[in-house]
DNA sequence: CTGAAAGCGCTTACAG
DNA sequence: CTGAAAGCGCTTACAG
C-alpha cells in the first residue's frame, strides 16, 4: 500500500507538504500541489483510513440496530438510512437485535467499542430497561431512536403518531357502519402497541361506543400464525363482531387467510383494517385497507437528524433533541366497505 | 476516554505492561495482571479501535454490496451474513447498488478506501464489466460473490444451481400434464436469468416438447406490474398455454393477480410455478408453487467462506477459491394441479 | 518480570 | 512556501 512517505521520497519533499497538497491547503505552491496530485494518482494512493480515524477521532461510520431485518417496514427503513448516509459520506454498520434485550445490549457495546460516530436504534420488544441507552449518551455518542422508542430516554426520536393513526383506522370502521369492533393488539411493551390500542379505545369513546375489553386480543409474536389463530378464536367468542382493527399487516393477512378458509365474507360480514401497508397488503385477496407507515422516509429523517447532531457535536455546539412525527394515511382497499 | 497511559500513570507502571496485562501475556506477574484488570474495569477502559486497527492493519469489518435491500430474498441473505459475522466478531457495512453498475463501482471504491477486511457482493443487473471486481482482488482483499455472480471473476462463489432448479420447475409442469408451457424470463444479463431460461428449455427438449421462442417473454424490471402486463399479453398471444414457469415470485404474483382479475382459473386453465419462495407466495390466493431459494443459508455460507479466506490470508496461507452450490427444492402449492 | 523505544500512517501547530 | 516535530493510542521486538 502506498503511503504519504513514499510519495514524499519519490518527489524529494516532506511528508507534511504531501499531506497538505493532497488536502488542497492554500499554503502549498500550485506547482507542488499539481506534482503531488499527479504522483498520488499515478501510484494509486489511498489514504489509510485507520490512521485518519485515529488522528481525527471519527470514522464516518454509524451503527444501526434493528429488531428484524427480514421485514418489509424495517428493510425500507434500512434502505432510507443507508441511501441518505451514503450521500453524506457515511457508512452504516447494521446489527439485528432479534427482539432480544440481551442482544441489543451487547450490540450497543460492540458499536461503542467500534467508536462509531453515532447510533440509530429501534428497540426490541423485550427492552424494558434503558441503562444501555443511557450509556450511549454518557459516552457522548449521538443517538437517535426511531419507530420503537422509549419516551423517557433523552435523545432525538423519529416516530409516527401511532395513537392518531389507530384512531383514524378505527374511525374509518365506525364511519362505514361497524358497531362491534375488535382489536388485535401487540404485547404490553413496545410503546407503539400501547399507543395503537389507546387510539382504538379513544375512537370508540368519542363515538359513544362502549369499550368492551373482551374484544381486545393481546398477541405475543405478531405472526401470520397468530393472526389465523385469533381470527378463529374471535369467531368462537363473538359472532356479532363486524370490524377488526389489527395492529400489523402480517397478522391481518393471517386473519384474512383464516376468514377466507372458513367462508367468512370480507368485507360483507367483517371489515378489516391493518397497519403498516406492506407490499403484501395490496396483493392479498381481498386486498387490505391499512395505515401507510413511511419506512423509507423515517430512515432518511432519522439519519438526517443524527448527521446534524454529529456535526453539532464536532463544532461544539449544544445539541437540541428533536421529536419528529411523520404523517401516516389510511389506504382504502377491498377489506373494508365502499 | 480512558487510555492505557492513564491506567499506567495511575498504577505507576509502564504502558507496555498495562497493554500486556490486558492481553493476558504470560510474562506479566499474576499480581500486576490482576491489578491492571481491576483498574481497567473500574475506569471503564475500552481499547481505542482506531489505534488497534492501525497497528494490526485489520478492522474486523467487512463490506456487503447488494442490489436491493427491500426484497425478501436479499434481506434474508443480509440477515444470514450479519448473524454469522457477529458470531465471529465481525461487523458488516451494507451498501445498496440499486441494480446500477456505476453505483456498484463507486461503492467498491468506498469499501476499499475504508479498508474492510473482505467484501461480499451480489452483482447489479447492469453489471457487464468486471474491472471493479478485479481491483478488489488486486488490492488483496478477499472477495466472495453470491447469487448474482460473474463466472469469469476469479474468487469464491455461493450460488444455487439455477438451471437445475428451473429444470425441476418445468419438469413439474410437464409431469402434471402441461403441453404448452410459457416462460417469463429476466433480462439478458444476470447469469441466473440465463440459467433459468436454459433449464426451462432443456426440460422441454428432454421431454420431446418442441421449443417455441414465442412462448418466452423477456421482462426488464421484474416487477409486479410487469407480471400483470405480460400475463395479459400472454392471454392475447396464446390461448392454448396451460402452464407458465416464471423467473421470480413477485412477477408470478402479478400474473396471478391479472389472471384472477380476468377470471382465468388457476390451476384448472393455467398452472403457474414461480421462483424464490417469498413469504408472499404462501399467502396469495391461490398460493404459489415455487422454487425455494435458501437466502439465509446462502448468507451464512458466503460469510463463512469469506471468513476462512480472511484468516488464511492473515496466516499467509494460499487461498483456494470455492464454488458452493446450495440445494433448492420445489414447494408444491395451489397454483399447480394435484 | 518490567519497561524504553520504535512504529503503524496520518494531521496540524509552529518555526523559519 | 516548506518542513521538522509532536502526537493520536495502541502493539511488540528487544534489552535488562
Amino acid at each position: 500500500m502506498v503511503t504519504l512517505k513514499q510519495i514524499a521520497e519519490k518527489l524529494n519533499i516532506s511528508i507534511t507538504t504531501v499531506s497538505k497538497a493532497l488536502k488542497d491547503y492554500p499554503d502549498v505552491s500550485k506547482k507542488t500541489r499539481k506534482l503531488v496530485r499527479e504522483t498520488a494518482s499515478m501510484l494509486h494512493y489511498k489514504p489509510n483510513s485507520f490512521a485518519v480515524n485515529l488522528r481525527t477521532k471519527e470514522s464516518k461510520t454509524i451503527g444501526l440496530i434493528i429488531p428484524e431485518i427480514v421485514h418489509h417496514f424495517f428493510s425500507s427503513v434500512i434502505k432510507g438510512i443507508i441511501s441518505q448516509a451514503e450521500k453524506k459520506g457515511y457508512l452504516v454498520i447494521t446489527l439485528q437485535s432479534n427482539e432480544s434485550y440481551e442482544l441489543e445490549k451487547q450490540q450497543i457495546e460492540l458499536l461503542l467499542n467500534k467508536r462509531v460516530d453515532g447510533i440509530l436504534i429501534s428497540l426490541a420488544n423485550g427492552t424494558a430497561d434503558y441503562k444501555h441507552l443511557s450509556e450511549i449518551i454518557e459516552n457522548d455518542t449521538p443517538l437517535v431512536m426511531f419507530d420503537k422508542i422509549a419516551k423517557v430516554v433523552k435523545c432525538s426520536k423519529v416516530i409516527i403518531d401511532d395513537r392518531k393513526a389507530a384512531y383514524k383506522a378505527t374511525q374509518h370502521l365506525i364511519d362505514i357502519g361497524c358497531k362491534r369492533i375488535a382489536h388485535f393488539r401487540g404485547p404490553l411493551l413496545p410503546q407503539n402497541s400501547i399507543d395503537r390500542f389507546l387510539g382504538y379505545k379513544q375512537a370508540l369513546l368519542d363515538n359513544n361506543i362502549s369499550y368492551d375489553s373482551s374484544l381486545v386480543y393481546l398477541l405475543n409474536d405478531m405472526s401470520f400464525e397468530e393472526g389465523k389463530f385469533y381470527a378463529n378464536q374471535l369467531l368462537q367468542d363473538h359472532k356479532d363482531v363486524d370490524g377488526i382493527f389489527i395492529n400489523t399487516d402480517l397478522v391481518a393477512i393471517g386473519a384474512i387467510t383464516e376468514f377466507n378458509k372458513q367462508g367468512i365474507k370480507i368485507p360483507e360480514q367483517i371489515n378489516i383494517v391493518g397497519f403498516s401497508n406492506w407490499f403484501m397488503a395490496s396483493v392479498i385477496s381481498p386486498s387490505l385497507t391499512t395505515i401507510n407507515q413511511p419506512g423509507f422516509d423515517m430512515g432518511k429523517k432519522a439519519f438526517k437528524i443524527l448527521y446534524k447532531e454529529i456535526k453539532d457535536k464536532k463544532e461544539k455546539k449544544s445539541i437540541v433533541y428533536r421529536d419528529e412525527i411523520l404523517e401516516t394515511d389510511l389506504v382504502l382497499r377491498e377489506s373494508t366497505k365502499n
